[in-house]
RNA sequence: UGCCCGAUAGUGUAAUGGUAGCACAAGUGACUCUGACUCACUUUGUCUAGGUUCGAAUCCUAGUCGGGCAGCCA
């Protein structure tokens, strides 16, 4: 029952995916330009893990899988102003998870404590490729199979690269302040200008750089530029910034630096550290493509380099895929925190019951392009749903619940029906229910007027008790005001299994529960965050909350789900997919969330069909 | 009004000069002790205009529309 984790011959039914990177990369892997495939995902632990990511890493972690490579999760952490130890331990947790049982065995390794100094400028360091085994060598580090990287582990190595590009007459420290920086810069239609410290000595600008590392000027006083085209039509070629001066800790690095790399020159030093194949980016950095080219390329770097490769992001209607946006969620407190289960993030898809393998064949079924698309999250509906179908035990549970008496079942007896736990299963198991004089009924499940091809349970009409049997409405019982209090009916036990007229059809199936055996539990019931398919184009999203995003109900149980554990995926019958919060249960206390409901054809907007 | 990138059913994605296919969504029906699942069927597409070619979604030209680029963020 636990499963996020399918067996691997369930994935194995699934086909290779293919697209314009995967064909590159076979390409490459044909022509033999590389010793083996290394990836990255490179998250900045700025804000917790979302969806987006998650395509990243299918795609870093499964063109890695698939060519017998590894994918290396690297910290992106050259700003010490936005990082924090606490994102670092939430994406840890969350690629992890993602992985688990389909690539954790392509995670990069690093042997532990290995030191990450540079070895010679013109040499690599060589800890970095990976064990042709990793279960033989792995050290586990928070239950990962291997130690993460980090950027701001190669900081003395960036720092030895940048003096060698100061003695190639590539790069010099500047003077000007970040405003007047700009001014030089120009603009897209308008040639910069050169800055008037371009043309420093290479004597001097190593003598400068290295006072900017001994921390003799303060932030923002002085910077180290490439010496590239301020004319070039592309922005990113004007002499862009190497580093910057920034007198703060950081928080993996300590305190012993007081400048730090930038991005551009720090991003594909570390790829080409770390032996990568394919630099794997979003289409954002189309542009910067020829700035991570030029620094490897002018440092004089043995080949084969790595190379970036740019894609698509993935954006899901009625959701918001930012860090910025969703941490805006988060801090305003229109949500409960990062792992809010309405939250498109890893932890709260993974709170909310959604399995990881649902999340890997959603990004899977996406694809891979440049073309910035707008995904249907009706597809990864499908693909909660599909994946859940085959692996949630179905259990009664009535979430409004209505008190219905059957009259010809005395008050002491208990029949007991037999339950299928999952019809999907080759040999599905059976439980036992009880069925009692009073049970509960979904409110929804009768009505005293009945729209038209209503199957359910109306005054006079017959439905049958799923796993039990046929029953009649005989008898609406209300109180003074008109509430309805219960529904009395008679069950015609001859329909009950085993009896001769088991097979006698009626048109309506309905759930119920023993309502002296129910158990109690809160029940959260989440629907879509937004009202609109693309909220993260407005210029207020939060007017397009969905007011309707979260319902608590107090629901009415079959005992068997007491058992319940958080790692449990169940379908409460034909309400939908349920988890165990794992936050908020507790011994004698059941929290569960509806990951999400069971297609529903009838009660569709626009009704009936 | 500089440079770069992109455009195939409602949505997403294939077709790599040779029959425009798949998934989701939508619809119809069958089945059903879940109005689920499953099955069958159906609707809907190459941005526009020229050109090259026996043949163009694909190549060329121009246009249209959309996205990106001027952080000492990543």
């Amino acid at each position: 029952m636990s499963a996020d984790h399918p067996a691997p011959s369930a994935s194995a039914a699934t086909p290779a995916p293919s697209d314009f990177i995967r064909e590159i990369v076979a390409q490459d892997v044909a022509a033999k330009r590389h010793e083996q495939i290394v990836t990255r995902f490179p998250p900045e632990p700025n804000g917790y893990l979302h969806l987006g990511h998650a395509k990243s890493i299918c795609l870093n972690f499964g063109v890695a899988r698939e060519h017998g490579g590894v994918c290396n999760l690297r910290f992106d952490d050259t700003n010490p102003a936005k990082e924090e130890i606490e994102y670092v331990e939430s994406i840890i947790t969350d690629v992890q998870w993602l992985i688990a049982g389909w690539a954790d065995h392509c995670l990069g390794f690093k042997p532990k404590g290995a030191h990450p100094a540079l070895q010679a400028v013109d040499g690599k360091p060589d800890y970095y490729l990976a064990p042709v085994d990793p279960s033989g060598l792995s050290v586990p580090v928070s239950g990962l199979a291997a130690e993460p990287f980090y950027a701001s582990d190669y900081f003395d190595a960036l720092y030895e690269y940048a003096l060698e590009l100061i003695r190639r007459g590539k790069a010099y420290v500047c003077d000007l302040n970040a405003e007047d920086t700009e001014k030089y810069r120009g603009a897209p239609d308008r040639s910069g200008q050169d800055s008037p410290f371009r043309n420093r000595s290479v004597a001097e600008n190593l003598d400068l750089f290295q006072r900017m590392k001994a921390g003799e000027f303060p932030d923002g006083a002085r910077s180290l530029r490439s010496k590239i085209d301020m004319a070039s039509p592309n922005m990113w070629l004007r002499d862009p910034l190497l580093y910057r001066i920034r007198h703060i800790p950081h928080y993996h690095a300590g305190a012993k630096w007081c400048i730090y790399p930038l991005y551009d020159y720090a991003h594909c030093l570390s790829d080409y550290l770390e032996g990568v194949s394919h630099s794997l980016c979003s289409l954002e950095f189309v542009a910067h493509r020829a700035l991570y080219d030029w620094v490897l390329e002018n440092l004089g770097l043995p080949r084969p380099l790595p190379h970036q490769y740019e894609f698509a992001k993935l954006v899901p209607t009625y959701t918001l895929l930012s860090k910025r946006n969703i941490l805006r969620l988060v801090q305003e407190k229109v949500v409960a925190g990062w792992d809010d289960p309405r939250l498109p993030t890893l932890s709260g898809l993974r709170r909310r019951g959604i399995p990881a393998s649902a999340i890997r064949q959603f990004v899977i079924s996406v694809g891979v392009t440049t073309f910035n698309s707008l995904t249907d999250i009706a597809v990864l509906e499908h693909a909660i749903r599909e994946d859940l179908n085959a692996k949630a035990v179905r259990r009664l549970a009535v979430l409004r619940p209505i008190k219905l008496v059957l009259t010809n079942i005395s008050a002491g007896e208990a029949l007991a029906c037999e339950a299928v736990n999952n019809p999907q299963d080759e040999t599905p198991t059976r439980r036992s229910v009880a069925l009692t004089r009073e049970v509960f009924i979904e409110s929804e499940d009768f009505a005293e007027v009945p729209p038209p091809k209503y199957f359910r349970l109306k005054p006079g009409g017959e439905v049958r008790l799923k796993y039990a049997c046929i029953i009649k409405c005989d008898e609406v019982v209300k109180d003074a005001s008109g509430q309805l209090v219960e529904l009395r009916c008679t069950a015609d036990l001859t329909t009950r299994a085993g009896e001769p007229n088991v097979d006698r059809k009626v048109k309506g199936t309905i759930h119920w529960v023993s309502a002296t055996q129910a158990v109690d539990a809160e029940v959260r019931l989440y629907d879509r965050l937004f009202t609109i398919p693309a909220p993260g184009a407005e210029e207020d999203f939060k007017k397009f909350i969905n007011p309707h995003s979260l319902e608590v109900v107090t629901a009415k149980l079959e005992p068997a789900l007491a058992q319940t554990t958080p790692d449990d995926r169940v379908q409460f019958e034909r309400l939908g997919y349920f988890t165990l919060d794992r936050k908020d249960s507790a011994p004698g206390r059941l929290v569960f969330n509806r990951t999400i409901t069971l297609k529903d054809t009838w009660a569709k907007p626009g009704g009936s069909k």
